[in-house]
RNA sequence: GCGCCCGUAGCUCAGUCGGAUAGAGCACCAGAUUCCUAAUCUGGGGGCCGCAGGUUCGAAUCCUGCCGGGCGCGCCA
């Protein structure tokens, strides 16, 4: 419908300029927009406004000359000019009710946008380091990131949705070190744990398991592991080096299959643990990417040496640098350590590599808030790299916080005192967590009432979305058990009986549908999404209470099933994208 | 110190490319059900859009400065 309008405007731009009343060479992309209020119509446009200056007319008087132009249209009731020259346009009742006859046409496609071929995208997100169960950080990111996805393909872009794996480097060298501990101490050792390990509970799930397997084959005594070890940090040195020479004790007792096997059995527990976790909240991912695979399959060492040959490598002090600074960021960074080992950074320029290499025309990366240090640097490597910084874009999640009975609930990560998103989703269940997440722009902090996201009352705006849907299944029940069969052909002649002011106004929210799609994609925004689903739900339920649905006059009660047939298909196809589910009853 | 994000009703937040009288939910007050689910609906009060300048036909929106809050500035991952 808005198309409709913007395709009529510049008909009548086109005339305007064949009646030099604007310059032949004057370019302007008309603007048309949805109105405020249906006393200005359905939709509004500036372009007389903005063709003021290059005309040399005032802009009523150049909005009477456009509407004179304009090309005849069936859906159009009328066009006013208000304000200071705005061209507003009222559509006929057969415009607004053709939506109905659109969306049950196309049924749960309504809206969306076949795929473009120039519309690929690869959506990086979650993206946690496998030492540990996801946390309500991690949860937002997961909910914004699938939903961003989904809704990215409805407006016709081809999405792979991947999970970057660290499964390389020392936090994992400081959990497989943590498991051992924790796995002398089931067999019966006493260790002094280190005040960087990994604290948590599950810790002790997984050494649990490699000593199921394997029972007590890499014990050592308390003695053993200790000697020669570095002081912690409570014992006057330092936990970093600490727990770097309790690593090299491990591989050294254990020998190199006796750590792998701890190592390997915390990443694969992990995980699993880990998209088990995505699955249940409704979060799938098509590609895995691991990053020891980078080294593996030689894309590191693909990458290194694309920087070199662009002449972005130097060496300093024993290692390799990227002359990052020269690219727009604040400085120049290591790439290869002294030791030879290469950095993360590293790995991620490799993994960026292969991402464009793998065809990609654009990148997405969805990050915490607390990376945004690391855009200018990846941004930089992009343009080391040779490839256009435009194609790759970030997005940034602000942090999420907790609230019970009013207060915020302190978390930290490291002390393994933290809420897993396994926790909130028992608690509240996926819906509403799902719905929580992405109800705030990413931009924005995010307070989450827990105790208003599991309450099963009016203040729930999940359930009142849900509420909605199960209301008009709980409809066709009641049609059902009158014996009576809704015609949706007669409903379809008949919609010329909708004309009732609710009706005109979920017929309104139908039709913005698929420019909610289109505009939420764009900006990136699911939460307008979240946002439209709620408003659709309000136009139902005041339509509900306002008028019988299921009316004696055939024509009139199949036009209106008809309607709220469509409302219940797109409040499921919006939901659906937010990863939430539309129950048939409530 | 430098960089990024935020500041809109009592609270939590929308507000698209600058557009008409700045919106929603919660909270508060007053009402609605012999009728398809009251997890619903109707009405009401409530605003220095952080502050000060600038850009223009027009600024919550763009620019500059300031104030306040969050986050980040490793040969860590």
């Amino acid at each position: 419908m808005k198309e409709h309008i913007e395709e009529l405007l510049i008909q009548a731009f086109l005339h305007l300029k064949r009646d030099k009343i604007v310059p032949a060479d004057c370019k302007i992309q008309p603007v048309v927009e949805r109105t405020r209020s249906p006393e200005h119509g359905e939709f509004a446009s500036n372009l007389a406004m903005v063709l003021t200056k290059q005309a040399k007319r005032p802009p009523k008087d150049l909005a009477k000359a456009i509407i004179n132009r304009l090309p005849k249209s069936r859906q159009l009731e009328k066009t006013e000019i208000a304000g200071p020259g705005f061209i507003n346009f009222f559509m006929n009742q057969m415009a607004m009710a053709s939506t109905v006859k659109e969306v049950l046409r196309k049924e749960g496609s309504y809206g969306h946008q076949p795929t473009q071929p120039d519309r690929s995208v690869t959506l990086e997100f979650v993206s946690a380091n496998p030492t540990g169960p996801l946390h309500v950080g991690h949860g937002r990111g997961a909910a914004y990131g699938a939903s961003l996805a989904c809704i990215l393909q409805a407006a016709g872009y081809e999405v792979q949705r991947e999970y970057y794996v660290n499964d390389h480097g020392r936090q994992m060298d400081i959990l497989a070190l943590s498991v051992w501990l924790r796995y002398l101490e089931l067999c019966g050792e006493k260790v002094r744990f280190p005040k960087n390990g990994y604290q948590g509970e599950y810790v002790y799930e997984i050494a649990r398991v490699v000593r199921n397997e394997h029972g007590d084959k890499w014990r050592f005594t308390e003695l053993e592991v200790y000697d020669g070890a570095e002081p912690d940090e409570g014992e006057g040195g330092d936990a970093e080096s600490h727990i770097d020479s309790l690593i090299n004790k491990a591989s050294d007792l254990m020998g190199h299959a006796g750590y792998l096997a701890f190592f390997n059995a915390s990443l694969d527990q992990i995980l699993g643990d880990i998209k088990n976790d995505l699955a249940e909240f409704g979060v799938e991912f098509d590609h895995w990417f691991s990053e020891v695979g980078l080294e593996e399959s030689g894309a590191l060492q693909h990458a290194i040496e694309r920087l070199d040959k662009n002449g972005y490598l130097y060496v300093k002090d024993g290692a390799t640098w990227f002359k990052a600074s020269e690219l727009g960021d604040e400085k120049d960074r290591v790439i290869v350590r002294e030791n030879g080992r290469t950095t993360y950074f590293a790995s991620d320029i490799a993994y960026l590599l292969n991402k464009l290499e793998r065809g990609f025309d654009h990148a997405i990366y969805v990050w915490g808030a607390d990376h945004h240090g690391y855009i200018a640097r990846l941004s930089a490597a992009a343009k080391g790299l040779g490839e256009d910084p435009e194609n790759i874009e970030f997005i940034l999640l602000q942090f999420v916080a907790l609230f019970r009975d009013g207060e915020k609930i302190q978390m930290s990560t490291r002390s393994g005192n933290f809420i897993t998103l396994r926790q909130l989703r028992d608690e509240v269940s996926s819906d509403a967590a799902r719905y929580f997440f992405v109800m705030r722009s990413h931009d924005q902090h995010l307070d989450f009432n827990l105790d208003l996201a599991k309450s099963r009352s009016n203040e729930n705006p999940v359930y009142y979305i849900q509420y909605a849907h199960a209301r008009i299944c709980s409809v066709f029940k009641n049609l059902d058990q009158m014996d009576l069969r809704h015609n949706a052909a007669i409903g379809e002649a008949a919609l010329d009986r909708l004309v009732e002011e609710h009706e005109l106004g979920l017929m309104r929210s139908l039709s913005r549908y698929p420019e909610v799609i289109e505009s939420s994609a764009r900006a990136r925004a699911p939460h307008s999404m979240a946002h439209y689903l709620h408003g659709l739900a309000t136009d139902f339920h005041a339509y509900y209470n306002a008028h019988q649905f299921l009316v004696d006059d055939e024509n009139l009660r199949n036009a209106r099933l008809n309607l709220i047939l469509a409302a219940r298909m797109v409040l499921q196809d919006g939901l659906s994208m937010l990863g939430i589910s539309a129950p048939e009853e409530m």
